[in-house]
DNA sequence: GTCTTATCTATGTCTACGACAAAAAACCGA
DNA sequence: TCGGTTTTTTGTCGTAGACATAGATAAGAC
């Protein structure tokens, strides 16, 4: 079972099965099954019979992995040859078209292009020190996310440039979270917050702290890819008023709906379930059954009016007297 | 293909293979083998003929992952039954009994246990203003890291605890990381740190980092999980003179030997590559070809001072003039 | 006694393809 | 234009055998 196969000298020519999930992120499963039905990948075989794959399929596989997280659908792009693949990479984002963007935005695109990490990381921090950390998470840190991560779709970024700007914006983010001065320790909501198994995006998950944060909410961040039972009983070790939840459209749909579900079932009615992020998953008409599902980063501070609210009546029926006004 | 049944009320009493590959770590593939050849699991079927797993199985893998990953083989711990996995998970770590640790490992162990992420926060962040980062990584963090690796085995933390620990660690680590002033802009060697697809662990490249940092190392930390073929591009973008890895033992000793082997061959060769972590891998005599293993993040100022010693020599040779003294 | 080498068993991954359920698209009547 | 039904698409799960590698044991050399 040889992973990859040196060619002697330089890089390999050549990519087994496990390899090229490792590298596409495409399942074993799936690549055998196209194979069999699309007629593509067509890889060679080695002595012992197992796939090889050759590189030139390995990238078409990943022009066609990038597609089909932009919604595209296998049957068309599995067959599609490499300039169609192109053509469709480059073909502009529907939300891309939307919103004039600050010029910041194009700003910090240009110095994660000329790999300037230290300015990248600079003209951050002053934006936040500018504007506010509200606004400059709403106006520019969420749309320059959005734009990182359509680059990369659009193969005008490597992946470790996007990495290169997640460490530094995290890195922005968490100084400017632990900035913020933390005024009554026991104001409500409590909020934990996590992504689920298979999601390793934590970018929103800071940003979402930091909006809560300035509602004076008390924020407690487990982190990416928690296991889906440990949620309730970490919100019941720290008394936590809701579950917060990042998604950013690489997980499925069903896997999606399938957790929250799961999730709802294993935790208190009382203890809320907020999910957010890009998953088309949160857009379904009539929402999901004891979700709430957030639409943007900037709702974020009615929601918390919204759940205060709710709780000064629910307080109150329940006999323990608060001041409402 | 339910991933769960709910049983009407509370939690679910079984999970699909899916769910149950998701909530152990172990591969359908392996589930399905380990059945045939040593009895266990024992699924149930549904309508569908799909295997259905009592929760009180999956309870029971979670022990067999952990004795695992602690080194034990399948063999012997899949046929055990729940009181001898029980007592094995209770037996002393051999690493455990070495060294006798600052007081502040285990204040620390017990604010996480207690739950008091603040208390934890502070205590670090007051241990790094005290004892300088330097011996405060090497005494404390470390120390205080394998600590808790070693009670998350024995099922003496929760996962979510173990990510409490590693969101206040990493904070506190940031925080103190971007407090080192940096000196000369250009001083060698410039280190590309990351970890390789499916090394979740990134707390040890922080570390790494902080001891880099106080070297006088340029760091640039590409995060977690980086694709292998992105590494030289990384590496070439930003000129680095190494590629440090960081290995926690989670990826199995044949993959980190193959990769390691791979990527040497993608890279320039006067590139070197670091290796260190807690991985087995990197403890075969012999070394690995064109790999350096660190031994500990004790002994990086030293190997840095070898590089630069190296450096000098060969810089001599290609025809700069270096004053070595 | 210790180190190295060979053999053997234990273990995981690969192969193939059929079956079927869930999701998405297409269709259709209101 | 909407909601519901049908059809197509697509992914996952099932089976079981073959085989390569890792680790353990045994035999040999120093």
């Amino acid at each position: 079972m040889p992973e990859t196969l040196p060619t002697g000298a330089g890089t390999p020519a050549m990519a087994g099965i496990s390899a090229v999930e490792r590298d596409t992120g495409i399942s074993k499963d799936k690549l055998r099954i196209w194979e069999r039905r699309y007629g593509f990948p067509t890889p060679l075989r080695d002595d012992n019979g197992e796939r090889v794959y050759p590189l030139a399929q390995v990238q078409r596989l990943r022009m066609i992995k990038r597609l089909m997280d932009a919604g595209h659908r296998p049957g068309r792009v599995v067959v599609a040859n490499v300039q169609v693949l192109a053509a469709l990479l480059a073909a502009p984002t529907p939300s891309a078209a939307a919103g004039l963007a600050l010029p910041q935005v194009d700003e910090c695109m240009a110095l994660l292009r000329d790999h300037d990490v230290e300015g990248l990381q600079r003209l951050l921090s002053q934006a936040v020190l500018r504007m506010g950390l509200g606004p400059c998470v709403l106006g520019l840190i969420a749309p320059l996310t959005t734009q990182v991560g359509e680059a990369w779709l659009h193969g005008e970024l490597a992946i470790f440039e996007e990495h290169i700007f997640t460490e530094a914006l995290q890195q922005v983010l968490r100084q400017a979270l632990q900035a913020v001065p933390r005024q009554a320790l026991a104001e409500r909501p409590k909020v934990l917050l996590s992504t689920l198994p298979g999601e390793p995006h934590g970018l929103g998950l800071l940003m979402v702290e930091a909006m809560l944060v300035l509602e004076g909410c008390q924020c407690l961040s487990l982190g990416v890819q928690t296991p889906l039972d440990e949620l309730p009983r970490a919100a019941a070790a720290h008394g936590a008023d809701m579950v917060a939840l990042s998604f950013s459209g690489l997980l499925s749909p069903g896997v999606v709906l399938r957790s929250l579900g799961e999730l709802r079932a294993r935790l208190p009615a009382q203890t809320e379930i907020w999910a957010g992020g890009s998953s088309p998953a949160l857009q379904r008409r009539g929402g999901i059954e004891g979700v709430r599902c957030i639409a943007g980063l900037a709702t974020l501070a009615s929601e918390v009016a919204i759940w205060r609210a709710s709780q000064a009546g629910s307080a109150a029926q329940s006999g323990i007297a608060i001041m409402a006004k």
